[in-house]
DNA sequence: AAAACACATGAATGATTATTCATATGTTAG
DNA sequence: CTAACATATGAATAATCATTCATGTGTTTT
């Protein structure tokens, strides 16, 4: 195998920057991955997800558990929705949001575990 | 067990309503959880994580690799060096950045099963 | 010692985005 | 049928944050 353990590419060493490049992530996925990961990246969807890793709650459930208003709570919603992250059931006048990505789930534990030290 | 499927409190429910915020993940917590997910959620720090998981790179290698300004990655590098997600290591003129937190190996090739389909 | 190199950083700028505000749609209750 | 309710959403605002610009510190080379 061709592990290299240091990296230091010379400025005038064409062929080495180039090898390096080959190494980066590809744009397209790191894009992909970074919009997963902002999933998570602010204490309201964190929360959000919170409440729906075991059930499935209401739109003015979520208002009430964060205590924010019902606006806030639908943009962040549709955020999720659109990264299909979560899906809606409309029942009556209710709409029942539930995790529909069980990488997510993951995730949260995953990352949860690493913050409880 | 107590396991709620549904979850839709009534508004004039006030214990109802206090045992939904209970479930919530606490702020601190989310506020730490989203610090977290906050280090990958860019395409930039997705990249720079990329070429740290196998190789200790300096600052140099990461601005051919990814063809961007010397300021920037050195930005980006403290934020990730603010988080302990990174630690850096000076050798003469050089600083070799390499990833110090197996967490964050694990949450990016996680999320990376997720975005790989 | 001077010049070139490697990296860091504060301040400014520009872009992104979370939240609010106002309003619209559809549903149930009276 | 009207009023109250549950949710959604476009536009405006406010806050955050990535990148650039200018410059500073320390190191190596000549």
């Amino acid at each position: 195998m061709d592990a290299i353990d240091i990296v230091c590419v010379n400025e005038d060493d064409a062929a080495a920057g180039e090898a390096l490049k080959a190494r980066v992530l590809d744009t397209p996925t790191a894009e992909r991955l970074a919009a997963l990961f902002t999933a998570l990246s602010i204490p309201t969807r964190v929360k959000i997800i919170s409440l729906l890793l075991e059930h499935e709650v209401c739109v003015h459930s979520l208002e009430t558990a964060l205590g924010m208003t019902q606006s806030a709570i639908s943009h962040q919603l549709r955020f999720l929705r659109d990264l299909k992250l979560v899906r809606a059931r409309k029942e009556g006048r209710h709409v029942y949001y539930a995790l529909d990505d069980d990488h997510v789930r993951q995730l949260f534990a995953q990352g949860l575990l690493h913050v409880a030290h």
